[in-house]
DNA sequence: GTTTATAGTTAGATAAATCTAACATTTTTA
DNA sequence: TAAAAATGTTAGATTTATCTAACTATAAAC
């Protein structure tokens, strides 16, 4: 099957995240969610039915299938993960974390997505807690230098 | 000025890029960097030349005005900067690194752009040469577990 | 210096993604 | 339950980005 387009992928998304929330799914529920108007959304939803990823009764409600749904999982993955990688790890402030996701989520390649996937998890389950070197890049990001507790002396003692 | 498309910051990228390596730029060379049809490229090259980005000469070459140039480089260097972050530090393969800038480059925000350069710079000017934790990260990376020359007590010590 | 080959242009088609305006259905409410 | 409000659909326009086919200009080769 043919890759769905970006936009089509975020249609998919919101399908799936009002789902998360609501009992039933409505045009008008996905129509404010990405912030477009109606026909746009009745026309994706159609292209999204025609790719039986998508169950529309007219005048009635969203369903996903289960193909639509796993796809749309997916996607959303990608996006909760390049977030946390990005806030987390990089240390990029939420909203932008979040913005940059719903465009990366589209394009990042498997590869790439299971080495942020991993760092995320490689700074989570350290030893120590809140690891040093994380502290002493946000010094770096902040002062343009390394600190004083991170040179060659101090860390060969 | 509206922001460019995907589509036309690639163009005049793919300008750019060409122009590096050679004296003149022509159509055809554009063609063949983006693996486009001819008329593609003509009309990206209108449409660049409108507004103001780029000079073309009927059956000439093509040229970027200083505008354009300036543009170009900034996509460019996102570029550069992404393909690094994703290939030095965290370990993505040569060829993926680069598709994956390819398209993150449109879309990345100024903020996380800011600390994927901060966060390579910070690995590369480590005082220690290559970080003890990044060798760790790619241990975890690997084996799916931290070293055990990187656990509590091994730290404290 | 004609012919041939290469390169570039134009015209017109198609598909995606959006919109507005007009219309239809369903739900709410007085 | 009839009128009004809310929601959803359809039709048709627009923009972007492609393409193929037909044509034109420039460059190369004989």
């Amino acid at each position: 099957m043919k890759k769905l387009t970006q936009s089509l992928e975020d249609y998919l998304e919101a399908i799936y995240v009002t789902s998360l929330t609501s009992k039933v799914i409505r045009v008008k529920e996905i129509v404010k969610f990405l912030n477009v108007k109606t026909p746009s959304v009745v026309d994706a939803v159609g292209r999204l039915t025609e790719r039986g990823l998508v169950i529309h009764e007219k005048y009635g409600y969203l369903e996903l299938t289960d193909k639509g749904y796993e796809l749309a999982k997916e996607v959303n993955d990608k996006h909760e993960k390049v977030y946390k990688f990005f806030n987390e790890v990089l240390g990029v402030s939420d909203n932008i974390s979040k913005k940059d996701a719903c465009n990366i989520e589209h394009y990042i390649s498997k590869e790439a997505m299971d080495r942020m996937i991993k760092f995320t998890r490689f700074v989570d389950t350290c030893p120590e807690g809140y690891p040093e070197w994380l502290k002493n890049f946000n010094y770096y990001a902040k002062h343009g230098k390394h600190p004083s507790n991170c040179t060659k002396n101090n860390v060969s003692k």
